[in-house]
RNA sequence: GGCUUGGUAGCUCAGUUGGUUAGAGCACUCGGUUCAUACCCGAGUUGUCGGCAGUUCGAGUCUGCCCCAAGCCA
């Protein structure tokens, strides 16, 4: 661990209250949880912060069209959030929502603060705004003068607002970054960092008119201005602690600033890596020890996304599959920092091999044989022999790659040191053959080796706390061992914990093995990609259960009604078809190509598609494509497009809709 | 368009300062064991290490170019 070895501190991004909690919000969480978990096992001081980010624009709309004020929005939406943790076991310390008083307070005594050092300027900013789409436009953004997003007319605004001298503490970065080369992990978000600041940095604008938007920090010395939700959510890190810029050092402050882990998903590397730290320097502060941006889950090889209705609710998953499950699958798939994939089918084979075959069954069938042949008892240590030394040192170097990788947040590879463990406990058993020992008589040693398979359980259990908190107790019950709190780690890495004579109470398993994903769950796996084979296979891993369970497969739910369109729906939208005249390539883009395409109109339209990764232009003139005619034009990359051309595949284009037979330009397709 | 990071067994990935027969887990095949949750243990199969060229006694590992994917920036 990076910093003093007594104290702890990690903190989440404060989430966005507007949005719905999912995966994604659920990985950083519980990965801050394990790892403050862990420190706290280990006797030191932890603090844990997450919360929620309630300012701006989107929460004032949905107040708005809720009829309710954004504070009675925010209550609620808050709630989601809430529960979620409570349902995945989160203990964070403090949980901060930036519309309390002790947030509020303390950012306008920072903006005061700046404005008196001179770091705050008022400048005036002019342009294109659009009233219906809440943004400004450059010139060209433009689309026959008016709003590109919403078609509706824009007017020059001239506005004053505040600035902080960022670009003032980009040198003073540069340096941080240089002197401090694990500041931000993995190392390639260093080097995107490292990108950023090659070039200028220039100041950032934090505030927003009140007659624009009200939601806000309103500015200390002019009520005109509210605060720019960044400047305002980044200061949670502190405010939470009780800093304040004028006041006396709070104890929690002096404690645990600076912070030793800052979690963020990659998405929001660079609010955190330069706004963030160029406002602590302005602050006379100093950076977290670690910023550690973590990659996106995907969801059955397809990108989350609500238009795609996959994104995955992790109460599903906590409910169907148990918190400790989920929790440790997160953590185990994908390496931290790396983006991966939430499959079922790999949840389950990762399941039923790292848990139920080789943890779960390691201690379900020492204990079977202790109460077969000993009584249910442990029995002593006894002589060791050199298997028994090599079991010994192994177990050490786990833990102690564990320890280590744990804490640098490499979760994965500390399971892998871990599971090298088990994996030795079931060849131990294999070559030292307890079966024959008892044949022969010989209690003694068959003792001896039930009491070392036992003890591994009991050491991995113990590791295991803070990942899989329930189950490890469940582990640690059926050793004999109770407690409600996670037991101290102490002597964790010796094999010889338990207690000669105690009784081990008879139990189930504690990883029963899944035959079959969860009914709800395959039900739900049918539904998306409607049976057309665009999800994943959910087949992908699964290591088919050698008796194949009956597959009794529900019928489809009803789909809900919101999905499906009606047949006016589809007639909105006017197809046609249209011979290609020109093609060329886009000249400010690698991927588009330009087109003129004859629609039956007087003249051709001109029409940009993002194909050029599959075709060459010239051999599609000619071609009889089909035209979305009524679509709003828009400009891509400065070109405008007056419709779109349909093409097969998704992100990758795999061909262009065409016509079988010779067809005029310009004729109706339905 | 500029920059960054990847492209290694069917899948997911590891490969330290270039050095002997390229690894792990899962999957697959065969064998063993029988305490156990049809599990565990062992053995084995599969790789032109994205492509081409170069440096070197020797390159997955370095250099150049190219292809592909992802990301950051504009």
């Amino acid at each position: 661990m990076a910093g003093s070895a007594d104290r702890y501190y990690v903190t989440t991004p404060i989430y966005y209250v507007n949005d719905k909690p999912h995966l994604g919000h659920a990985y950083t969480t519980v990965a801050a949880d394990v790892v403050s978990r862990w420190h706290r096992m280990n006797g030191r001081s932890v603090h844990f912060l997450t919360g929620v980010d309630e300012h701006g624009q989107k929460v004032l709309q949905a107040a708005d069209k809720k009829g309710i004020s954004p504070q009675q929005h925010v209550d609620e939406m808050v709630q989601p959030y809430q529960r979620l943790w409570q349902a995945l076991g989160i203990r964070y310390d403090d949980f901060i929502r930036t519309t309390e008083p002790r947030h509020e307070r303390v950012v306008q005594a920072v903006l005061q603060k700046l404005k008196d050092q001179g770091d705050l300027y008022e400048d005036v900013y002019e342009g294109w705004y659009s009233t219906s789409a809440e943004r400004f436009w450059t010139e060209k953004d433009l689309v026959d003068g008016k709003c590109p997003d919403t078609g509706q007319p824009v007017e020059w605004v001239r506005e004053t607002n505040w600035f902080f001298r960022m670009g003032k503490y980009a040198d003073q970065l540069r340096d941080w970054l240089d002197r401090h080369p694990d500041f931000v992990q993995p190392e390639s978000r260093r080097n995107e960092v490292l990108g950023y600041l090659k070039k200028d940095v220039g100041d950032l604008c934090i505030s927003r008119p009140a007659s624009r938007m009200s939601w806000g920090i309103p500015f200390p010395w002019d009520d005109q201005f509210v605060t720019y939700v960044w400047f305002d959510a980044l200061l949670n890190y502190i405010t939470a602690l009780g800093y304040h810029p004028d006041g006396p050092t709070s104890e929690l402050f002096a404690k645990y600033w600076p912070a030793d882990h800052q979690l963020v998903g990659k998405d929001i590397l660079t609010t955190h890596s330069v706004y963030w730290s160029t406002m602590l320097f302005a602050l006379g502060l100093t950076p977290a020890r670690c910023l550690y941006a973590h990659g996106w889950w995907t969801v059955e090889g397809q990108k989350m996304s609500k238009s795609l209705g996959n994104v995955v609710d992790p109460h599903l998953l906590i409910d169907e599959y148990g918190v400790d499950t989920f929790r440790y699958h997160l953590l185990r798939e994908i390496s931290f920092g790396s983006d991966g994939d939430f499959s079922h089918s790999a949840l389950m084979a990762r399941y039923n091999a790292d848990l139920a075959n080789d943890l779960g069954n390691l201690l379900h069938r020492a204990v079977s044989m202790s109460h077969k042949w000993l009584g249910g008892e442990v029995r002593a240590l006894g002589e060791t022999t050199a298997a028994d030394e090599a079991l010994d040192v192994l177990c050490t170097r786990a833990a102690g790659t564990y320890t280590a990788e744990l804490e640098a947040l490499h979760f994965d590879r500390a399971f892998d040191a871990l599971w090298e463990l088990i994996g030795a406990g079931n060849k131990y058993i294999d070559t030292q053959e307890p079966w024959a020992l008892n044949r022969n008589g010989d209690h003694a040693r068959l003792g001896a080796v039930l009491r070392r398979c036992l003890e591994i359980v009991r050491v991995a259990a113990l590791l295991l706390q803070p990942v899989m908190p329930g189950k490890a107790q469940a582990l640690l019950a059926q050793l004999g061992l109770t407690g409600d709190a996670p037991l101290p780690l102490h002597r964790v890495d010796g094999l010889d914990g338990l207690t000669e004579g105690a009784v081990l109470p008879p139990g189930d398993p504690v990883f029963p093995r899944m035959m079959e994903l969860p009914a709800r769950v395959q039900q739900l796996l049918d539904g998306v990609g409607g049976g057309k084979g665009t999800a994943a296979p959910a087949d992908k891993l699964d290591r088919k259960p050698k008796p194949p369970p009956a597959p009794k497969k529900e019928p489809p739910v009803a789909e809900d009604s919101k999905d499906l369109i009606s047949i006016d729906d589809f007639a909105k939208v006017e197809l046609k078809t249209g011979r290609i005249l020109e093609a060329a390539p886009h000249p400010d883009a690698d991927r588009l190509l330009v087109f003129k395409v004859d629609v039956g109109e007087e003249t051709p339209r001109t029409i940009v598609a993002g194909i050029a990764s599959r075709f060459e232009p010239e051999t599609l003139i000619g071609q009889t494509v089909i035209v979305v005619a009524n679509l709003k034009p828009a400009k891509l990359r400065g070109v405008e497009s007056q419709g779109m051309m349909l093409a097969a595949g998704g992100k990758q284009v795999k061909g262009l809709c065409t016509v079988t037979e010779p067809v005029l330009p310009g004729t109706p397709v339905r």
